[in-house]
DNA sequence: AATCAATTCTCAGTATACGAACAATCCAGT
DNA sequence: ACTGGATTGTTCGTATACTGAGAATTGATT
């Protein structure tokens, strides 16, 4: 399955080959940091379908639902924010979960734009019933590497998360600090 | 933004805390490889589109391209094979690329099962004209990392793609094996 | 009090992704 | 010839994910 890690790095500039050529040709994209963070991605998601609660819920859902459980009350966008989630996005999710009665949503009377975020008491019940599982879970996702191997990977996965989230929008609140600093 | 890398690793049993809780919890789900490995997946996607093409493709129907070019004349379940992708999945892709003609198919006169897959000419300038632009948002996603990190990196990244991969369905082809072996 | 900008959420449209069910085709063994 | 299983695609339903447009509400400034 594996294009043999030979990594090529660069254009590979045969571009014009006959037709049927008979070999792989997958080390076209094997190189590409993005792909193979997409295909772990995919994995993970099987991985953690295949695991928790019987495929009863996303790890999005899960994750979500792992907040709620710490910090209830909280409004979507705040939601949106901890989880790195698109507002309307939320929306959705938090559609399906309240319609399965793990999460419920009430308007904010101090604030009657926001919709305050409980898990339901069942919702609390399944996030420590398939706790083990998640863990679990999340440890398969690693268990190729050695124990010493996971630990570079996590700190080197969670500096990307934050420095490609930080030259994400260089401007926006930036730009006030700049233009109102006499 | 960030929870201050600090681990706790492990299920955090504090999970009845008060109402408004006046303080970041993200936490909660920072160390879940799953989740930090979705996040560097959406900021590469983000990153690609405003890179590369203005916008006019995504990360996966240019690799599908990329790999149109260099292998011309493979089906549909090839084509999913080499980019980890659902036959339903890649279906739709194509048939949104066909639609904006940078892929032909057609049906195999020898296997009429199969469509295969071809770069139009307009494809393969495509790929060709936005090649800089796609190595260039690679290197991006890994610019938070000192530069031989990358390369550590990418090695634990390939291997837990692979590992994980081989792990997913010990059965099907393997059970055949097994059975006729005497 | 009226207006205006910012906040918060919703809605519509597009693009991955997958499983399940189905249809069409091929091939192997009878 | 034919029948049964495997291969290849499509269709349907569900769940992320984002952009852009818009509605409702709020607070601040006049």
């Amino acid at each position: 399955m594996l294009p043999t890690k030979q990594a090529e790095t660069s254009a590979s500039a045969d571009v014009g080959l006959a037709d049927a050529a008979p070999q792989y040709s997958a080390h076209v994209i094997w190189d590409r940091p993005g792909y193979l963070v997409r295909r772990l991605h995919q994995l993970h998601v099987a991985l953690f379908m295949g695991q928790v609660a019987k495929g009863e819920v996303t790890p999005i859902q899960f994750g979500l639902l792992s907040i709620l459980v710490n910090r209830p009350n909280i409004d979507q966008s705040m939601l949106g924010e901890e989880l790195g989630l698109d507002p309307a996005n939320i929306a959705e999710i938090l559609k399906r979960l309240e319609a399965r009665q793990l999460v419920s949503r009430k308007i904010d009377a101090g604030n009657r734009r926001r919709k305050l975020c409980r898990a339901t008491h069942e919702g609390e019940l399944f996030v420590a019933r398939y706790q083990k599982d998640m863990q679990h879970s999340q440890q398969q996702l690693l268990s190729p590497l050695e124990p010493e191997e996971r630990d570079v990977f996590m700190d080197l996965l969670m500096r990307l998360v934050q420095g490609n989230d930080e030259n994400r929008k260089p401007t926006l609140k930036k730009g006030v600090e700049v233009i109102s600093s006499h």
